[in-house]
DNA sequence: TATGAATGAGGATTCATTCAT
DNA sequence: CATGAATGAATCCTCATTCAT
């Protein structure tokens, strides 16, 4: 993921490591900016206030300051994640689960924008955003079985699938809500929304 | 009809309306197979076998075929959305409308893809997009609240969002399947998990 | 300088001759509108209401017209040239002769910008003009010299030079005056300089 | 330095500096010999000995070049314009003028061709011209007011129309005879007559 | 004749990446 | 390391002219 033995890969210098760090937040800024395809290196390295050539110094490549620019979005998505699984009850948990998967979306909704806009051409990060979307629907399968087991959830639901369903109707709501900003004001009655239909499609106690 | 200042736009003969044709669907295939930013001019006109100049007897820009062919798209999308209002139940009602969905988009995968691919850089495409995710919300949202008046679904559902949601949810699963081709067969079992959500959510009787 | 035998030239019914004359006509207009270079065919076409294909049945190409086009224009031009060259002074004939000119270049002030365009890159065409302005300047040195003859003139004057250089004054005063339009009023102003100027630096007695 | 979305621009180094001179002095011979419409980048980027994009890497567009070479030769004419304005008579003077102008033509004759030509179909060009020629006719208009008031011309005399007058008769003369190039000998003819005429019809004491 | 479709060479400009200093 | 210049392949669109009907 990480480019790390590329020519020209990880500064050796304190001066180096500073650099290397204001043309990633630089390049953050313009993909958010101007979208992946608009986005021109000389319009980063201006950003981040650095030679032009100095860019090559760090990344081999456009894509590469782009996948690790999307990396970090990824881990900070997913460390907010991590809900504490204990306590409280399922529906209350489901909530608990949307609303930071949406305070996460927030914080990062122009960038998760040109995310959705480089995985429609680009092979190898459609994969990437396939593994971190497998393991999120992993977790909740889990947990929609372990509630099965516990006779919270009907047996007759396709654990699998029914993750699936519900994250893409999650995701996909989100990316609609505040990336494509239909009417942003609202946003309470579209998480209630989603809150309520999760929790009765999986027809878990309210 | 050769460049002037307008576009070159309807052709007046028969012979003309052949060729337009070849470019269309010509454009629609290459869109397909390699996207829009990658597909040149000259692949489609080669695909059609006709010289690279008539291109731009019949279309002003790359630009304007996509939106042409995508008008098609959603043109055929919407003809077979026409299921019978009447007759049977509320659930199986939904049942056969996510399978029209599905078939549609089953028959039109490849382009889909192609066209949530310039949604995420074409401004103008977007609002295209918006409008017919509006119009087919809109209808939805009319759905339920008309059984809400019935009594078949419960009033603390907000019939607008909620058709939002499930419409995401309905479209970005088949994206997610179709498109993105996780795992293609098993179809069934996606698609009766996307019937008994939608069901189980609104709450309607099985 | 008519497109005499080349293929298509002169049309053979009377139907032809009018779709010929229109061309001509819109071919003027579009000339005068838009410049040499930014002529279309099809503009000239389908300001004349004819198909595309009919200009080549009269003209072999764009430059061809316009050929055509100046041409009546000269013809134009030196038609009102023709002043009687008896009776009154030589001064008066002077002024006679330059408002004749300022008439002229006047009437066609448009096309005449657009001459002077053509000439700066097409070989053929400044030849053509060439030869234009000799002939006016030959009459114009010929009746300079017979009032050399006649003592009204110094013998000193080079009829030849001064010839060519009173017509660069006028002829290139009309142009930035008419053409490249410094306020079109006060035109009186002008043409009563031009000839107070022409008539003292020939030593004409006014 | 490299495309953003500004102008390329001046070269931060010495030898940025070199090739940009480099272009300029290609581009000028090129334009010479083609003129400004047959010119291509590609001709000037190789008489410079420099690759195709380079020239983008100074200069916006073929345009922007030219602009930047015509203000080069308008610098070079009007340098040499600055004929002492005192001692000598006004005859002398008006002759002095008419040589250093016409050396001045003559040193750039080819592009002053060229900058006839991009005149004619250039708006923002015209305008560029408009002004160095106001200035230099206002120039001359203030010396004849200034002989008015000293009693050397005749109060009859309109200033600022004889001033343009005669600058045409020059500036058409000179690009008859240099660019046009009917017969480059006998250029002292040429200049005596311009003398003549101009100190004749100023009514000047020679 | 009239019509309108077909042709395809041509050219300006862009921009990721590589080099030289 | 930093800097900024150098490179040149790639692509869209134009439009005079030729053809087929």
């Amino acid at each position: 993921m990480r480019s790390g033995d590329e020519p020209g890969g990880q500064p050796l210098t304190e001066r180096g490591a500073r650099t290397r760090e204001r043309l990633l937040l630089a390049a953050r800024e313009v993909f958010e900016e101007r979208g992946f395809p608009e986005t021109r290196v000389a319009h980063i390295t201006r950003h981040a206030g650095v030679a032009y050539g100095s860019f090559y110094t760090y990344f081999p490549s456009k894509e590469a300051v782009f996948l690790e620019v999307a990396d970090r979005l990824f881990a900070d998505m997913t460390d907010h994640d991590l809900v504490p699984s204990t306590g409280s009850s399922p529906a209350a948990r489901v909530r608990r689960a949307n609303r930071a998967y949406y305070e996460g979306y927030r914080r990062n909704a122009r960038m998760m924008a040109i995310i959705e806009q480089v995985a429609t051409f680009n092979v190898e990060f459609q994969e990437l955003r396939r593994k971190h979307r497998a393991a999120s629907v992993g977790r909740s399968a889990k947990a929609i079985a372990r509630w099965q087991r516990e006779g919270l959830v009907s047996a007759d639901v396709d654990p699998e699938m029914t993750a699936r369903a519900l994250a893409a109707m999650v995701d996909h709501s989100l990316y609609l809500w505040l990336v494509q900003g239909d009417d942003p004001q609202g946003t309470e009655r579209l998480l209630d929304t989603l809150d309520a239909l999760t929790v009765r499609a999986l027809g878990l106690p309210s």
